[in-house]
DNA sequence: GACCGTCCTGTACGGCCGTACAAAACGAGG
DNA sequence: CCTCGTTTTGTACGGCCGTACAGGACGGTC
C-alpha cells in the first residue's frame, strides 16, 4: 500500500465516521475532534484532510446534492410521480438526507461560497415544486407534511430495508398529500 | 410600575424574543448575546434572569411538556384518537414544538438534569405510543412519518391559522398511519 | 544515502461561548 | 437624605471551537 493509497483510506475512514456522526447529532454538533476520536486521530489531522471543515459537509453530500438538482430538474406528471422519486431520492441517501434537509441549512446566516448557502433552498425549492405556485393554506400545510413525512421515516429507519421503506413511505407521503 | 413589575415585564420580553429565535434557528445555534441584542440588553443582563441558559429553555418549554406528558398519561381508544390528539397538542404548541422534538434532545451527550435529558425520550415515547409493542418494519416507517408530517406540517406554517393546520394535519396523520 | 512529497503530531493563536463578579444606575421605603 | 434590594453594566476568566504553522515519521525515487 503506498502512502497515496494510505492518504485515500484514512480520508475514507473520515468521510464514513463523519457522515456517521452527522447523521446522529448533526452537522454543526460535531467537532473535528469529535470525528478525529473516531476515527482514532487528532483533530490536526483531520484538519488536514479537510480544509476547512466545510469540505467535509461538502464531500459528504455532493452525491446527494446532484441527484436533487437532477430531481428538481425533471418533469413530472404529477404530484404521485414526484412524491415518488423524491421518496427514491430520500431512501437513496438516507444517510445524508438529514444534512441536505435541513442541518446545514438551518442556521440562519450562512458564509457565501459555504455548503449551506448552496443547500439553503434546498427544501424550500422541494415544497414550492410539490405545492405549486400560489398554494392554498390547505395545500401548503400538506406539502410540508409530505415532505416531513418522508424525511423523519427515512431518518428514523435506518435499520430497515431499503425497498420497505420506500414503498412504504411512497404510500405515505401520497396519502398526506391527497388526504 | 415597580421594579419588581418591571423585572417581570423584561423576563417575558426575554422569553418571547428567545422562544422566536429558537424556533427560527434552534436552542444550541443561539446565543445569550444574541437573545440579548434582540431585546437591547446585554448578554450579562439575559443571564441574571436566566441562569444558567438551561432555564430558558425550561421556562420555555414548560407548559409544552406538562401538556405533552399528560398526553402521554392518557388512554386512547385507537391510534385515530392519538394522532388526533396530538396534533391539537402540536398545533397548540407550535412556537415551541421544535424544541421538543428534537433540537435539544438531538444532542447525544446531555448532562444530568438539563432539560435535554428529560426531552431526550419525548420523541421515542411518542412512537412507541403510536406504533406500539414490537411493531413490524413497515408499521415503524409509518409511525415515524405521521410523527414527522406533524411537526413539518407545525413548524412551517406557523402563519396559517391553528385551525385549518390542525384540522389539515388532524386528517394527514391519520392518512399516513393507514396507508 | 540524500532528497522529496505525503501523512500526521504538537503547539499555539484568535474567536465565541457561558459564566462569575464587582460596581454602577435606579426606584422604593424608612 | 439615605439606605436597600433589584436590575443592568463592564470586565474578566476558562473552555471549546476551527485554524495556522513548524516539525517529525515514513515510504518512494534517484
Amino acid at each position: 500500500m503506498t502512502t497515496l493509497d494510505q492518504g485515500n483510506a484514512t480520508r475514507s475512514r473520515i468521510l464514513a465516521a463523519a457522515r456517521e456522526l452527522f447523521a446522529e447529532r448533526g452537522y454543526a454538533a460535531v467537532s473535528l475532534a469529535d470525528i478525529a476520536a473516531a476515527v482514532g486521530l487528532t483533530k490536526t489531522a483531520v484538519a488536514y484532510h479537510f480544509h476547512p471543515k466545510d469540505r467535509l459537509a461538502t464531500e459528504i453530500i455532493a452525491p446527494a446534492a446532484d441527484d436533487l438538482l437532477a430531481l428538481l430538474g425533471s418533469e413530472f406528471s404529477g404530484h404521485r410521480e414526484f412524491l415518488r422519486s423524491f421518496t427514491a431520492f430520500a431512501v437513496r441517501h438516507r444517510a445524508v438526507i438529514r444534512l441536505l434537509t435541513e442541518d446545514i441549512g438551518g442556521a440562519d446566516s450562512a458564509p457565501p461560497g459555504s455548503p449551506g448557502e448552496a443547500i439553503r433552498e434546498f427544501g424550500r425549492e422541494l415544497f414550492l415544486r410539490l405545492a405549486g405556485p400560489d398554494p392554498s393554506p390547505g395545500t401548503r400545510v400538506r406539502a410540508w407534511a409530505a415532505l416531513g413525512a418522508v424525511q423523519s421515516g427515512v431518518v428514523k429507519t435506518t435499520d430497515v430495508p431499503a425497498e420497505v421503506v420506500e414503498e412504504t413511505l411512497t404510500a405515505a407521503a401520497v396519502a398526506v398529500f391527497e388526504s
